[in-house]
DNA sequence: TCTGGGGTCCTAGGACCC
DNA sequence: TCTGGGGTCCTAGGACCC
């Protein structure tokens, strides 16, 4: 048995949680340069603001109903979303955290220990609350995808209460609710494959589970027919508790406003670098090749657009961020064009590879003093703050920074942010 | 004025090998 | 009349997830 934990509006939760008065009213979380709706409240959602819904296409559903619109802070969102993770290994060790705000568990062995899996579901319901003061909703089931199920019903059916244990449902019940459910909110069907679902007359939960395996393997792949077979009750994907390092690692922004300069564009280049080369070393990796690129606004379309990228491979693996910002600048150089408004840049560190099993070349450069360069640096910045030492070419002034005109304090995260209790 | 960011997996097709 | 068979590796693109 699986339970998935899912938190509840998860950002606009965190934001709740230090901020009584944003209770009972609508509230939303934008994107990074508060572009987009990424979270909503109940209350939010019940006017009719929909997942990314653009800002500037909401102001006067803002105006009008008083929504507090808030930027993203994810420093906040990352250490609330620890504090859950954290409490939920204390009910099994075996945890997935599958994404910021849930996690799946494995529940055998537990039930011996719990009058009813329902019971141990309320209880970890319960305990969140009172612990970090999010709402959580708790779905449990044979397998992954039905978790994903249970975990949708204990959210939009108040009947549940927050907790469905999908087992403890008659086949009629469970039938019953599968048909209610359009195929589009299994887990695995996106908008693309739910309308060629659809299109084979596969409309409901219901539908899939009782489809052909092998014409939708013929027609979608492997993929979807390991869906079919888990709606069926038949695992077909495990536990993952250990998560892989990452195989790339990306950093972008869209600047707060437009960018045409060289020099500003190098700026920005640098310095989402350098924050992708210090995950990169978090995670004890070094990449054999850095892509770079740079947009335009496809938004506007009148104005000429243009959106290109390069990858620069390296002579020999590294996570020294002087030598990858050399090579992501001598990137930039390459695709740079004068005479646009440029939206949003990035980079990609790619082909990644463990440290430890660095492949040397003849007339390599690698030395152990670069190593402890760069440990120095990312300690003295984990202790001092982002940037504390930084590289010039990442420049001082970043004009072109993202916007977060509204971003809610590090309640827990910095002292001078902390909260006082009078 | 104004539309996010960061990932994974699978597949098809091309290049190449013997 | 008429030109094999079996592989691997890499990449781009498409789908999905949060």
């Amino acid at each position: 048995m699986f339970a998935l934990v899912d938190c509840n509006n998860f950002y606009v939760s965190c934001e709740r949680v230090f901020n009584q008065k944003l209770e009972g009213r609508p509230v939303i979380v934008l994107s990074n340069n508060d572009g987009c709706a990424v979270a909503r409240s109940n209350e939010a959602k019940a006017l009719g603001i929909k997942m990314g819904a653009p800002l500037f296409s909401l102001k006067e559903l803002i105006k009008q109903h008083s929504i507090v619109a808030l930027s993203s802070n994810y420093a906040l969102y990352g250490d609330m979303s620890n504090r859950v993770m954290t409490l939920l290994r204390e009910f099994s060790p075996s945890v997935e955290v599958y994404s910021i705000d849930e996690a799946f568990i494995q529940m055998n062995g537990l039930a011996g220990q719990w009058e009813s899996l329902s019971l141990l579901g309320k209880t970890i319901r319960q305990r969140v609350k009172m612990w970090t003061g999010l709402p959580v909703c708790v779905g449990m089931a044979p397998t992954k995808t039905l978790a994903k199920i249970a975990n949708h019903l204990a959210k939009k059916r108040s009947e549940f209460q927050g907790v469905c244990d999908l087992s403890a449902l008659s086949e009629a019940e469970r039938c019953a609710y599968f048909c209610s459910l359009d195929v589009g909110e299994v887990w695995g069907v996106g908008r693309r494959i739910a309308q060629h679902l659809h299109n084979m007359r596969i409309d409901t939960v219901e539908d899939l589970r009782n489809a052909n395996t092998q014409l939708i393997r013929s027609r979608f792949g492997v993929v979807m027919e390991r869906t079919v077979c888990e709606l069926q009750g038949m695992p077909c994907l495990a536990l993952e508790e250990m998560t892989p390092p990452k195989q790339q690692i990306i950093s972008s922004r869209s600047f707060g406003s437009m960018v045409c300069s060289y020099d500003e564009l190098r700026e920005a280049v640098a310095s989402y670098l350098l924050r992708a080369a210090e995950k990169m070393r978090a995670q004890e990796s070094i990449c054999c090749a850095v892509h770079v690129f740079i947009e335009t606004n496809r938004f506007r379309v009148n104005d000429p657009q243009y959106a290109n990228g390069v990858t620069i491979p390296l002579t020999e693996a590294t996570a020294d961020s002087r030598r990858l910002v050399a090579a992501a600048l001598y990137g930039l150089k390459r695709i740079f064009k004068a005479g646009y408004y440029y939206k949003r840049a990035g980079v990609i560190l790619m082909q990644l590879s463990p440290a430890a099993m660095r492949q040397s070349t003849l007339f390599g450069h690698a030395s152990i003093q670069d190593d402890v360069i760069m440990q120095t640096v990312d300690s003295i910045n984990k202790r001092f703050g982002r940037s504390a030492i930084t590289l010039a070419s990442a420049g001082v002034h970043h004009g072109w920074h993202m916007l977060a005109e509204r971003r809610s304090p590090c309640y827990t995260t910095q002292w001078d942010d902390v909260p006082a209790a009078r």
